[in-house]
DNA sequence: CGATGCTCGATTGTCAACGATCGAACGATT
DNA sequence: AATCGTTCGATCGTTGACAATCGAGCATCG
């Protein structure tokens, strides 16, 4: 086995229709189950930013034992929610929204510029079926208001299209740095019309469609690229407040 | 070389005089050394693609029990290099070509400018000699052509500058890209001069002196943007090889 | 009265054993 | 002979107990 057949994409079985979201399985680990529960709480702010999260409480509450939650808390670490120090535990982290414009941002609009690329040739009618689920679900969320319904088939909306893309770093970025934009939306996003937001999804999947990779990166670039108010420049200013040469 | 493994400052009302990486405090404080041992055998090529990661194997062999390797594992699989199945286990994972050009090396970038301006108002004399050593050890290494050398320093370079930037997501997200990228700067690296790397670390370095956005963005993209030798333009139009419309 | 060293509680890090699940080989049935 | 159900080994997931470490408070000493 000296032979380096190059780079290998190793999936099991490289289904066109992705893994469900609950459906076929059989049991999903407790881990699991404990990093979900985590992370809602944490994104929901039922913990905040500088608050402990100490082990033994967690296991307690969350009614399991210390060793699923120690995975859970390492993987919330890499998703950015928590910080954690050797032989003091974790403590809950925040994200100012300058970083979240002037960085998470911008590498979602790369990762999605990229995936929306690779989706288009993969996605089945499944798959666009499901995003035209998402989307009704917005309609339905919109009529009532309901900003985080909204969010929720947001998110779901793109990590569906960025799974189907086949790339699984791509992917893997995508989910460790999603959960940090979410608080983000939940906060700034009254600031847009609900049902502009409908309505980009839905020209999103007409573009996806398409197939024509132009198109939808167009489209792209215009859903993500302006969301904040108006923050972004003026940091650029600020920051050089002091700094700011001539030249 | 261990230099990132503990999780430096958070940001703590820091004074001038910051505390550097994390001086050799006590010692080693954990098996922690685990995902080290094992993320280096990885990018070192010692286990390759789609080869099975067996938790018992790597215990044995790393003199420890299965729980460090476990969380280990996890957070290798955070940082993209393994890939984990509930109950199968976990694999090693390749890195395509296309998807360091086209995604990982574009966050860098977005990673950098950002941090680079931050830092620029942040870093101390101290830093600055930090980063003036690395370019010492590059300049050695390049005279004996010691790729795997200049890659190490070169990492480190921009790792002290990420770091300095004190913005705890852009380092967080950086830490778990890098391990990628390393792999791809190994193998295509030889295309480039390595004086000419050298070159462009040192003029990095006075573009940062100068704490001047403009210059140090712009060094920046001139350094990163263009590596490959000629690829990232070729797969844009291969892409867009069947979907070229009018329209 | 202030500084130094020490004990102690709280919390994390590690370990070995137990239970659950998967995949494959094997045998029974038609 | 082919298909289906079952057993079995390998491996992951979970647990509870034990050891190591940190920080705070207290006592002691100058």
């Amino acid at each position: 086995m000296g032979e380096h057949a190059g780079i290998v994409s190793v999936e099991p079985h490289d289904s066109p229709s992705a893994p469900r979201t609950v459906a076929p399985r059989k049991a999903a680990p407790r881990g699991q189950q404990v990093v979900e529960a985590l992370r809602s709480a944490i994104v929901a702010g039922r913990y905040e930013p500088g608050e402990r999260l100490i082990e033994t409480s967690l296991s307690e509450e969350l009614g399991t034992s210390r060793g699923p939650v120690r995975e859970a808390l390492r993987q919330l670490e890499n998703e950015g929610l928590v910080m954690s120090f050797p032989y003091r535990g974790a403590v809950v982290l925040g994200v100012s929204d300058e970083e979240v414009q002037e960085v998470l941002i911008p590498i979602r609009l790369t990762l999605e510029r990229y995936s929306f690329v690779h989706a288009a040739t993969r996605m089945t009618d499944a798959d666009f079926a499901e995003l035209g689920k998402e989307i009704w679900v917005m309609e339905q969320a919109a009529k009532t208001g309901d900003l985080e319904k909204i969010v929720e088939a947001d998110l779901r909306f793109h990590d569906v299209v960025i799974s189907s893309s086949g790339q699984p770093h791509t992917v893997q970025v995508w989910r460790t740095i999603f959960p940090r934009i979410r608080g983000y939306f939940l906060r700034y996003g009254r600031n847009q019309s609900l049902e502009t937001m409908v309505a980009e999804h839905r020209e999103l999947l007409e573009a996806l469609q398409t197939r024509d990779p132009d198109v939808m990166i167009a489209q792209l670039e215009s859903h993500i690229a302006v969301r904040p108010p108006a923050a972004a420049a003026k940091r650029a200013r600020a920051r050089g407040g002091k700094a700011a040469p001539a030249s």
